[in-house]
DNA sequence: GGCCTGCCTCGACGTCCGTCTAACCAGAGA
DNA sequence: TCTCTGGTTAGACGGACGTCGAGGCAGGCC
């Protein structure tokens, strides 16, 4: 649907954005799930998703590409495509630094996508 | 020809399913992604997302598809197709009372995929 | 039994996705 | 400048996905 205009092309899931209520609390709006379901989506590949990992538990913050592609018995296009993904759904940050690009993790998205799954621990009103 | 006797085929994810570290801090491990990585896929549409929504914020904790199917402009096949896909992914639960099949969330599930998210508050002073 | 309703399954169609190879661009170094 | 390395982009291909219409099965009602 969406067209690939600009590679930098964030969605409306920063930092700044609101926090969503959690998905079991209250029914998600069309436009909500219309923001929210392409940052699913784009952790719902095995790939994609160990790479956010590795991204987000850097020691310094942020990986150099050139680690990240030794990983995986995947060529480099395959997951510089991949990246180009986690980074159009907002999930990850990058810079070129030199020669290298450095990608960097975006907690606050995180965040709001783990608040959403949030469910309460035991609601005990009803047995 | 998989009968109806089981259509409750669930992968790894249930409630007993050990709690996974957050991805932020340990790096997810390649079997960990695969068995996980469905469930945010399952996430991944838009409708599916409204749909467990609809599902997990039920006042009666339960909701039945002929209340689902008018909320969308999808004909039931799709609806259901959505459903079966949620389903598997084991984040949700199906049982027919009568002429009527009732859908419950599993918030084991979502919980999990939530601590999966969860990223410290504020790391600046690193521990 | 016959019929009606609710939901699922089947088959099909168009689109999107994941992967690859080949080619291109950006910096660093000599 | 020329070359080498690191990373992305372009194009292609097979498979999966989202959607639909048609049909089937289960249960309730007359």
């Amino acid at each position: 649907m969406s067209k690939q205009g600009a590679p930098l092309a964030v969605i409306d899931l920063n930092a700044d954005a609101p926090c969503y209520p959690p998905l079991a609390q209250r029914r998600v709006p069309a436009e909500t799930a219309a923001v929210l379901a392409p940052a699913f989506k784009a952790l719902g590949d095995p790939v994609r998703l160990q790479l956010m990992s590795m991204i987000a538990s850097a020691e310094d913050g942020e990986v150099c590409v050139c680690d990240l592609t030794p990983a995986f018995d995947l060529t480099g296009p395959t997951i510089s495509h991949h990246l180009k993904t986690l980074r159009e759904a907002g999930l990850v940050d990058a810079e070129r630094r030199g020669t290298w690009v450095y990608y960097r993790a975006r907690p606050g998205i995180l965040r709001q996508l783990a608040a959403l799954l949030s469910v309460e621990p035991a609601p005990s009103s009803q047995a």
